[in-house]
Formats: C-alpha cells, structure tokens, sequence
DNA sequence: CTCAGATTTTGTACAACGTACAATTACTGT
DNA sequence: ACAGTAATTGTACGTTGTACAAAATCTGAG
C-alpha cells in the first residue's frame, strides 16, 4: 500500500475548475448559450481545448457547473428571516432568481438542459422549503410546492429567453415582462396560501 | 410582366414539407431530440441534405415546424364548449398538451427553444384565451392567465423532461409526476378563480 | 416539337464542434 | 538522480449546419 494520495507527483495544475467555470461565464455572457463551447473556454483560459477534460468529464459536466455557479450567486441565506412576510420572501427570491438568470442569456436553456441536482440548488430548494413551512404549509405540500414555484421560475425564464434575439447577446428586460411574472407568482401564491388555509 | 408564379418551370418537387415534418418527428421519438438533424431528416425521406433546404430555411425553421406539429394535434376544439365547468376545460387541455409534448422527448427543449408563434401556438392560446373568459375574466387578466398557463405548462413539461436519462429516447411518465402537475394546476387555477372573483 | 429559362437536387467543401488516443512535458517522493 | 505519475498537447476522427456551383429536370412560349 504505496498510494497516500497526498502530495502525489505531476505537473502543477495550470488552472482550477472555477477558472474553468468563469471562463465559461464570461463566454455565456459575451456570446450567448451557444457560444459557450469547450474550444472557446479553452482559448479563453489559454489552454489546449482537450485541457478541459483534466477538470471535468465532459461538456455536459460544465454546463451543470456553470448553472450551480449562478445559483450560488442567489443563495444568501437572506430569505430565511421568519420575521418577514413569507410572501414577500419568496417574491423576493423568485425575484433575484429570475433577475440572475436573465442577467445571462441563455442560462435558462441550461438550467432546463439539464437535471439540476447540485448542493446550490438543494439550498435554493431547501430556502424555499423553509419559508413555505413557515407559511403554514405541511411538509408534503410545502414540496410540491416547491416544485411548482420552481416550474413557474424556471418556466418563465426559459419562456422569455426564448422570445429574445439569439443572435444577439445581452438583451433588455422589459418592467411588463417583469410585471406579468409577479402577477403570475401572485395568482400562484394565492392559490398555495387558500390550500395552506383550508388544511390547518 | 411574364412572370405570373403559376405553373412555372423546374422539376417536380420530390418531397414536401409535411413529408419532412414527418420525418423529422420520427427521428424525435426515435432518437430524441439531439437526433433530430438536417442530415438525418434528409436521409430519412432519402434525399441529400442539401435539399431540405429547398424546403426550410434553416434547421431552426424545420424545429419550429415540428413544435407547431405538435401543437396542432392538440388544438382540436373539443374545449370550447361553455356548458363544461371551465376547470375542467382548462385541466384537460392542459393534461393533453402536456401529455402530447411529453410523448414525444425533448419537444420541451425544441418548444422553449424557439419563440413559438406559428398559428397552431396561437389556436392553443385563443382557446385559453376564450375559456378564461367564460370563466369571468376580464380580457386583460384573461391574456396575462393564458401566458401564465402556458409557463407552467411549458416548463413542467421541460423539467420533467430534463430529469430523464438523455441517451434513451423513450420515457414512463409516472403516475407521480402527473399528480404533481395537476397539484400545482390546481392552486393556479385557484389563484386565478379567487383574481376573477375579486374583480367582477 | 423544340428549346430557353426556371428550379430542384446533388457533389463537394468548409468551418466548427466534442472528444478519443498517444506522445510529451513537468513535477514529486524515494 | 531517477522512477513513477499526472497534466498538457498534437493529432485525428466523426458529426454537425450549410454555402456554392454544377447537374438534372421540368414547363410554357414560340
């Protein structure tokens, strides 16, 4: 039993997979979902594209990164005040969510591209959960409606994403679009708040 | 003026759109919908891949196509009867749409990947559009409803659809997953009973 | 009936992609 | 010093969308 796995040889690494994963971001952000490719995030970090494979699997392994990268930007443990109104915690974090991944066209194809399971998203998730708990809600309804908080982000997101320019890559949010996303969030906070009511 | 556009000359056309859409369908249910490439829809109706493009523009055109396919096979009018409550209009629309994009895997990324605005879309959402307003809503909250029906619709369809294994094409929609949906409909229905409700 | 003109189809080609494989390079503990 | 190991690169293959020009095929006018 030679191998401690510590301190083993090799050359040092030259990069680090957040280098990696910013690289990626700043692609997502400068030329859109499609321009985020294993070859550019190479180039931009000055690297051979087969480099990549050293720090993650395959493209797909990136992608997932990238969108655990932009749910952590979320997760302040800044919605967990029991002091607040649940509603207005949870319009607040629908909000930022939303806000962020428009920030990066695109993202929302990437987050519904692919099974979202990362501990960033767990703690969005866990968040919410918490908050519906406070709202009242037992915990089988509090997880689905987590779910379907999370179906409406998501879903509305990718929606508005879809209706924008892919050639080009930044893009304006309108305060409608804005606008009809709350009253939708609204409508479904209602109908959780009437079910939390009657089962109590 | 000699060009009158009609009967002019050029060999026959060996396919037609529709016999693309086709094919283009069937390679969605056999291989996904990575599968579904301009090469493979060509070889398919047995034609080089160039002449697809006779027919489309460019691969987006075929995929928007495909999405509007989908759509119609929906948008029969067996929904717009007023003497059915309207929930239940509504709740089996949007079972069967689901149903039908969720037969056919990856059409919730063809469908969040294009700005659907083809006719069919625009059937499905008159129909929405025209229960709601049995259901007493204003048309102004009756159009703001339909988008967010629409988002919810979509983007179930999408989530489940990413939280299945790519690599193989065919799916179970378990019974689980179905009761989830019509969970999270129900509360937005609710939350949408309880707006009109408020406001007449 | 012929034939010019219009148009579909194809052959070929290119750039870009993901990524497998082997060789090379750079390191570390013995 | 050196052997072993890991990171990086060079090269390469197969696949993709699609541009371009040549070829094949049809129709209406004469």
């Amino acid at each position: 039993m030679v191998d401690t796995r510590r301190g083993r040889p090799g050359p040092r690494r030259t990069l680090s997979e957040q280098a990696i994963l910013d690289a990626a971001l700043a692609l997502l952000a400068e030329r859109g979902a499609d321009g985020v490719t294993i070859r550019g995030v190479a180039a931009r970090v000055g690297v051979a594209p087969n480099a990549v494979y050293t720090y993650f699997p395959d493209k797909a392994a990136v992608l997932e990164g990238l969108v655990e990268q932009l749910l952590g930007r979320v997760n302040d443990n800044r919605f967990t005040d029991a002091a607040l109104p649940w509603r207005d915690r949870i319009q607040a974090l629908a909000l930022e969510l939303r806000a962020e991944l428009l920030a990066h066209p695109g993202a929302g194809r990437l987050l519904l591209g692919s099974p979202r399971v990362g501990p960033n998203a767990m703690a969005v998730g866990d968040t919410l959960l918490s908050i519906l708990a406070d709202a009242g809600l037992d915990p089988g309804n509090a997880a689905n409606a987590v779910y379907v908080l999370n179906v409406h982000i998501l879903g509305a997101v990718a929606v508005e994403v879809a209706t924008l320019d892919h050639t080009r890559p930044t893009r304006t949010v309108t305060d409608l679009e804005t606008d009809l996303f709350r009253w939708g969030l609204d409508r479904l906070l209602d109908g959780l708040a009437a079910h939390a009511a009657n089962h109590d």
